[in-house]
DNA sequence: TCTGGGGTCCTAGGACCC
DNA sequence: TCTGGGGTCCTAGGACCC
């Protein structure tokens, strides 16, 4: 049986835990730049706010209803998760964290009972140890485990529900929306609708080689799983694949030297990933966007890579590959809402070697790497930016707005709760 | 005025190999 | 006049997830 231990309001949760007297009102979280509602308890939700609407749409509506608006504090989310992923690793010998708020774990007993107490008392040590509440669901596949967990978080007051057999998950896949299933997109459900396939369980009781046929392989997987044919195994926790960092500037951007500073500040935020995952990357990719929502200009979004001379840990070759691909991409006059970096292939660091090629050897190679931990040393222990490149800039005007961001309560000292 | 960021997997088509 | 069969690797784009 596989089990879903999934958050609930994951953010907004993560907000109440240091401010009880939200408990009972509206909240929402927003995205970077304070762009979009990118969470929301469910008393917002039972306001109508819609999940991704821009902010500037509903902020009036918001201050007449009082809603709390915070900005988002990865800094907090992020430490809040691996307090409750921690719990769930002591405890459970297979777990899989599928993302910031949910886990997949993975149970070899078949005994329901038992798991269905377990549950609960996971969800009550979750609880007491974080002060976050969870909804789990149990199924014999993936898919039908996201099925209960989506259920029991609507409709089971003790946030559990387990679907062992198909007579106990069939009344549910018929009054299910296509689009609440695991794989099942926008896409995909308008081309179902059109097929005349209405709901979940009629999907299930499609043949898997049409869907394969007009669809793909990935949901006829989904048709196996939801007649309780596991198709997708517990994943244990694997290496990243690609490593990227964007943001949008604040304002539209025509000074190059301003979009220099804030690629720059992501190359080097992107390669602090690579080095503590302990990889090195031979290629840089750097792309630049103009704004998407513009009406009186093209949107326009260009992308051009930098090959190393050798795969490199080290931020001065990002910074400076950047400004090249930068420099090269940049037309004068245009304005410019994002820039970002991405990196796609990560090897590992002992692959890498020297270069009969170049003028680089291997002691060149031990000082930069030897500069960079001292960096991260530095910034980790003191303050993410207590020491950075001049090419990152000082000013950093494009720097996106956060108006409503909530202390880092368990990760910086001066953000410590004082009790009086 | 104001519209997020970071991932994965799959497929088709081009370019190349013998 | 007639022009094979079997591969690999890479990239772009689509669809999906949170």
């Amino acid at each position: 049986m596989f089990m879903l231990v999934d958050c609930n309001n994951f953010y907004v949760s993560c907000e109440r835990v240091f401010n009880p007297k939200l408990q009972d009102r509206p909240v929402i979280v927003l995205s970077n730049n304070d762009g979009c509602v990118i969470a929301r308890s469910n008393q917002a939700k039972k306001l109508g706010i819609a999940m991704g609407i821009p902010y500037f749409k509903v902020a009036k509506f918001c201050q007449a209803k009082k809603v709390a608006v915070f900005s988002s504090n990865y800094m907090l989310y992020g430490d809040m998760s691996r307090r409750v992923m921690d719990i769930l690793q002591s405890e459970i010998e297979h777990v899989e964290i599928y993302s910031i708020d949910e886990a997949f774990l993975y149970f070899s007993s078949k005994n329901i009972a038992d798991l269905i107490t377990q549950a609960k008392r996971l969800r009550q040590k979750i609880l007491q140890w974080t002060g976050l509440p969870t909804s789990i669901g149990l199924g014999p596949t993936k898919t039908l485990a996201k099925v209960a967990n989506n259920v029991a978080k609507k409709e089971i007051k003790e946030g559990v529900l387990a679907l062992s057999e198909s007579n106990e998950w069939r009344p549910i896949l018929e009054r299910l929306a296509l689009s609440d299933i695991w794989g099942v997109g926008p896409r995909s459900m308008k081309k179902l609708l059109e097929l005349g396939i209405k709901t979940p369980w009629a999907l299930a009781q499609a043949p898997p080689s049409f869907i394969r046929k007009r669809f793909s392989v990935t949901l006829e997987r989904t048709i196996y799983e939801l007649k309780g044919t596991p198709c997708f195994q517990l994943d244990s926790i694997q290496p990243n694949k690609q490593i990227m960092v964007s943001r949008a500037f604040r304002k539209p951007i025509t000074n190059l030297q301003e979009i220099i500073e804030a690629g720059c500040c992501y190359a080097t935020q992107a390669f602090e990933k690579l080095r503590q995952q302990n990889f090195v990357t031979p290629r840089i990719q750097v792309f630049l966007t103009t704004h998407p929502f513009s009406l009186n200009a093209e949107f326009s979004s260009k992308i051009i890579s930098y090959i190393f001379q050798m795969p490199t840990q080290d931020s001065r070759l990002a910074c400076k590959a950047t400004r090249i691909c930068l420099e090269k991409m940049f037309k004068t006059g245009e304005s410019y809402k994002k820039v970002g970096i991405m990196l796609t292939e990560l090897l590992d660091i002992t692959q890498q070697t020297e270069d009969i090629f170049t003028n680089i050897d291997g002691s060149e190679m031990a000082k930069s790497n030897a500069l960079m931990t001292v960096m991260d040393h530095i910034n980790h222990k003191m303050d993410k930016n207590m020491v950075f490149f001049a090419a990152q800039g000082i000013q950093r005007s494009w720097q996106g707005c956060q108006q409503w961001r909530s202390p880092c309560y368990t990760t910086r000292w001066e953000d410590l709760m004082l009790v009086y």
